[in-house]
DNA sequence: GGCAGAAACATACATCCTGCATCTGTTTTT
DNA sequence: AAAAACAGATGCAGGATGTATGTTTCTGCC
């Protein structure tokens, strides 16, 4: 392992380079759009060539779903977290949902999730990203509340898709600047009202 | 006004122009999105020339702003229907979300107005035809069911959009092919909890 | 230690698309 | 009937994407 500051091994090389562009898009994508963003600006101020970019990734679209995989991947760690501290079928919902909230509001995460990959990414493309992961804790979050008896029986294929565009759109009037405790609130009420008893 | 076969008026020709570049072009932005579709592929399909497209629309965006205009229009149309037919401020809710889950199973229209349309449009410009319509409707509607002590007090800035999500995803996820009894249901369930009593 | 091969990165090119400027022909107006 | 206004067609400039081809940097082996 040379320390000298010029040798670095291709392991690393490709790391860097990999974490420089996906770093770089993230912030262009998020400040302009995908559309709007060319590979030309994007590696200038990246400050290499398009031959590296070419190189680490397939087409446009790879580096853009990169950068999708990585935002998408915190948004569930921060949701798993947060269930596992819960107790009852019921709280882990709650939890997830304040949660989601919470890791949407890191800027330019609705914009990036919500807005550019699904029209970038065809919807099969996007669901395998998103479903995977928080759809998939939803989903099995709601099954356990029905099985307990804390929800009312409703078809969970269903339920679990609209609930999440809810959140989401939650989500979206929070980085829009809505009051986060009106947004907070308006998606307890909607959880609560499924409960049947219509309490917070 | 002259009959002869090949002889038009200026305002035919151009309504005419533009209906055929419009119904091409929703069909094309339905069936590949609006990036993956050309303009020389698109006036191809439509029989036309390039120079027409751009003597009757700004650029393409422009283009695409009248497909979406056309099918808001349309959506809101519906929708006012069914709420002229209904009797209380619960049942112009619930009606007016039943005909917007009918009017946005026609196909393609989820594509057009939920995917490409945000992505597309700037979420300025989407709001300025989406929210004075579908969701100016549903703001009133909540607001009134409120006043009415029909539905929990709460802040309609953000439970309408919330709920005009809900029911955008679960219009999509009919369009997917659920159950629309299965959509409906749940609907109305997430309508019904926000009573604050529970019951349909 | 030095060299062959592979991998990382750079450069050059072919193709395509958008938007505009220009040009022709038709309709409307006076 | 002539001029003005307008619909529609053609050609061009700028720029973007993706690939093919070169060059440098590392890695494994002798």
């Amino acid at each position: 392992m040379q320390v000298k500051s010029g040798r670095r091994s291709n392991a690393e090389r490709t790391r860097a380079m990999r974490d420089r562009l996906v770093a770089t898009a993230r912030a262009l994508f998020v400040a302009q759009g995908y559309a709007e963003t060319s590979t030309p600006a994007l590696v200038t101020a990246a400050g290499v060539t398009r031959g590296a970019l070419y190189h680490h990734f397939a087409d446009k679209r790879a580096l853009f779903r990169a950068v999708v995989e990585a935002e998408a991947e915190a948004v569930a760690q921060a949701i798993e977290a947060a269930d596992d501290r819960a107790e009852s079928a019921l709280d882990r919902l709650l939890a997830g949902a304040d949660a989601y909230l919470t890791a949407m509001a890191e800027p330019g995460r609705t914009r990036l999730l919500l807005v550019e990959a699904p029209a970038v990414l065809g919807e099969a493309e996007r669901r395998c990203i998103e479903d995977t992961r928080g759809d998939a804790t939803l989903r099995e979050g709601l099954e356990a509340a029905i099985e307990a008896g804390a929800l009312r029986p409703l078809p969970v294929a269903v339920l679990a898709p609209i609930l999440s565009a809810a959140f989401e759109r939650a989500a979206e009037s929070m980085a829009a600047g809505a009051e986060p405790a009106a947004c907070r609130t308006v998606v307890r009420a909607l959880i609560a009202g499924l409960t049947g008893r219509g309490d917070t």
